[in-house]
DNA sequence: TTGACATTTCGATGATTCGCGATACGATGA
DNA sequence: TCATCGTATCGCGAATCATCGAAATGTCAA
């Protein structure tokens, strides 16, 4: 992962850490949709898709989208497309690097 | 600490993350002033002037004024005045803060 | 091929940030 | 007290971001 100030300005919006916050308890913090469709969502398609986040968020489809796309572009989401459906996880290892690089390099 | 989206805005701009590089062996990575006056202001004043801050970044004595205000309100650095001047250094605890929150937290 | 649907991209507008010069503030020393 | 010097703050125009609705793209199913 590339760690650099494009990485800290997704970090920097109050939306986009609510995302990152969300999906790591998506089946608790996805209010939108039932925790069934939740956990079927993250286990079969390997994440949460754009509607529901936007859902969750409050905001336009379209601006949730390019949030995520933000998120994916910079290392700290995953996507996975299926069909009509994207899907949005967390990079957990690129989070953990991250991590490692605040403490040594920045 | 507080980890918040202000503080990564703080880190989402390149001389400001510069800056934070620069204090990290500043009497190598701050070349406008001899490094016997670097490892003088660091050891007896806890830190680095702004001026020579500006001078490293090119960039106007007022905005590199701003970067620092703003890096010390988020925490990232600790500032202490003496006379006319105010020297600037790294917050490392609070930057190991930030590395263990985004570890466990993000 | 067409229709329907989820997502992405585009264009517009208001808000925020960047970086500057000018000015105000605060400390020192004559 | 006053002049000077380093720093902080203010106000500005330019650039970028936030957010929306509309339009375009891509995918499935009929």
């Amino acid at each position: 992962m590339n760690v650099n100030a494009k990485l800290f300005m997704a970090l920097s919006n109050q939306t986009r850490l609510n995302i990152l916050q969300w999906l790591k308890d998506p089946e608790k913090e996805i209010t939108s949709v039932s925790s069934e469709e939740v956990r079927y969502m993250m286990k079969e398609k390997g994440g949460i898709c754009v509607a529901d986040i936007a859902e969750n968020a409050g905001l336009a489809q379209s601006t949730i989208s390019k949030y995520l796309s933000d998120l994916h572009n910079c290392g700290l989401l995953i996507s996975e497309r299926h069909g009509k459906w994207t899907y949005y996880r967390r990079n957990e290892e690129n989070i953990q690097e991250l991590s490692k690089y605040i403490a040594k390099e920045l």
